[in-house]
DNA sequence: TCAAAAGTGTTATCCTTACACCCATGT
DNA sequence: ACATGGGTGTAAGGATAACACTTTTGA
């Protein structure tokens, strides 16, 4: 695991004495073949990460450089997630703090290789609970139980009840749909019902790795889910999923892009007309012929509704006045 | 202006030498009497702010003990906005970086008084241009025709073309409708156009407070902006302007509040409509009689729907299978 | 009686959803 | 022929927007 940045931050830490500790971190997400994939560094499944330094020109182009440095893939789009200081965080001493500042980047995997110790993981490989393109997966259901027992060990009727309330909505009980946007509430909910391995709970109660998940080192799973619930949210108000495509494709691929990301199945007429109707993207003129049916014809995102689409999303009853 | 935070951040510059300092700055926004208001610190027009310090619990933690210090004011609903780091920003030195991690805090104006150096002011003192309530305001005429000069001074074509874009989205040219939502891309149009007294233009350019409005200490008013547009797009979708309401109130209290947050008129009838499909309040039996018509119910917030709904907000064309 | 604000009704329109169906190609 | 994926049609239901209108109070 990035050797070279935890010896880089060792050493600055020593230099410093006691103080405060800046690290950015990236969650750089690429989807082949209809995996959502995650890229990791070294065999402890950490995210791409270092310290920000006098020397770098800004918080962005001091993750790029660790990014790409470390793994060797050069990042497109990136958006900050999200900073945190920790405290309970694993390994950290009281006369010193860090802190993370968190990006999401989307990127395409190419062919030239990343780096030795970097590696694209799938997603769902940390969150096994969230693939739910081919229905609910068995992990939903044995963690589902799990939950339903730990609210029941809760010292008060209130606290009971709150917890079994927070339980049903992140995991669909009661007849809820299942709302794919929740990913970053799920986890926190497993990790206080200490059924992921990071909660250091009873290892009398340890679930597989195919319910409960692969660990990541300190809190980086959380961080994974932050990233993951935004792009979730984020695909249903703004076209970043064209950050993930190839310069052309054919509708079933980005549909099946989204429904990687989403978790879950989309219908398909009216994912067409959706996109249709927004004029997110343009015809080619050339075909895709290696469909197994009917050739599909190869499409373009239209880069200018970036800047031509300032977006209305009302959603207040304006007056004319 | 916080003079104490001042001098401490100076003490532990000193103390540490070159290095990184991790400053917590606050937009704190209450809307009494339907006027959207930020406090504000020292004569100088700065948001409340300080360091995060190795005692802070948290980052959240250390905020509130700042504002509540500085202001005397205790924060309730916070949320975290941004994280910046600056090269550019005035006073910035060359061996010593700041990073500025930002939130929005929502509370009411209460009547125990915020102390001495603290004081609520108008969101549109600082941006003129963005309160559409009585109709697009004088300054974004005026605003306009600089803008179109700036953009027809730029070195090439394609940039005229992308500078008079820009500027006809976030300003509403050429039949544009007016999105309240472009707040921070309007202050950075601006800034970039050399139109606000942050970007040190040439003062014989300078417009007048009324029209550009008043400057705030470093990059404060930036941050500002970003809390303006993060909360002009929540209220659309998550109930927060609650947070900004007395326990009871009517729909007009609700509908001004929000209004003064949009920065523009909404439609009686259908707002309420719109609140009660989704739920939102329940009576309280009472009614309020200082309306100057018709006595008006009161209502609370059903503060149960903040767990009740999980707010599917789907948005994609979801499968059956 | 009038001004002011509270509150209701009604319609046209658009978007979303669901589902049925036809089209073009390879084997 | 038929499997596979590409692609179109359409009708029901709900949400939104626009605007006309009635109700209840104080001055």
């Amino acid at each position: 695991m990035h050797d070279q940045a935890t010896r880089l931050r060792k050493t600055i830490t020593a230099r410093k004495g006691r103080g405060i500790d800046v690290d950015l971190i990236a969650v750089v997400t690429a989807v082949p073949d209809g995996e959502p994939c995650v890229l990791t560094q070294g065999q402890r499944d950490a995210l791409p990460s270092g310290p920000f330094e006098l020397s770098h020109r800004s918080l962005q182009s001091g993750l790029r450089d660790w990014v790409e440095q470390q793994t060797g893939h050069p990042l497109g789009y990136i958006e900050q997630l999200y900073t945190f200081a920790d405290r309970d965080r694993v390994g950290a001493r009281r006369e010193q703090r860090n802190i993370s500042i968190s990006y999401l980047a989307l990127t395409r995997r190419e062919a030239n290789a990343v780096s030795r110790e970097s590696h694209w993981k799938s997603w769902y490989a940390y969150f096994p609970w969230e693939d739910h393109r081919s229905g609910a997966p068995e992990a939903v259901k044995i963690l589902r139980r799990r939950l339903i027992a730990w609210a029941k060990g809760a010292s008060s009727v209130a606290a009971r009840r709150e917890r079994r309330q927070r339980a049903a909505i992140a995991f669909a009980f009661d007849d809820r749909a299942w709302n794919e946007d929740l990913t970053l509430q799920r986890y926190e909910l497993l990790f206080e019902a200490g059924l992921v391995e990071e909660a250091g709970g009873d290892p009398s109660t340890t679930l597989p790795a195919t319910v409960s998940g692969k660990a990541m080192v300190s809190d980086h799973r959380r961080i994974l889910a932050t990233g993951i619930a935004r792009l979730r949210a984020k695909i249903k108000y703004r076209p970043v999923v064209f950050e993930l495509m190839r310069p052309s494709f054919t509708f079933l691929h980005l549909q099946q892009t989204v429904e990687a990301l989403a978790g879950r199945l989309i219908n398909k007429p009216n994912f067409r007309r959706l996109v249709e109707q927004q004029e997110l993207v343009e015809e080619t003129g050339e075909t895709a012929l290696d469909t197994g049916g009917r050739p599909a014809k190869l499409y373009r995102f239209r880069r200018n509704v970036l800047d031509d689409r300032a977006i209305a999303g009302t959603k207040l009853p304006l007056s004319r006045a």
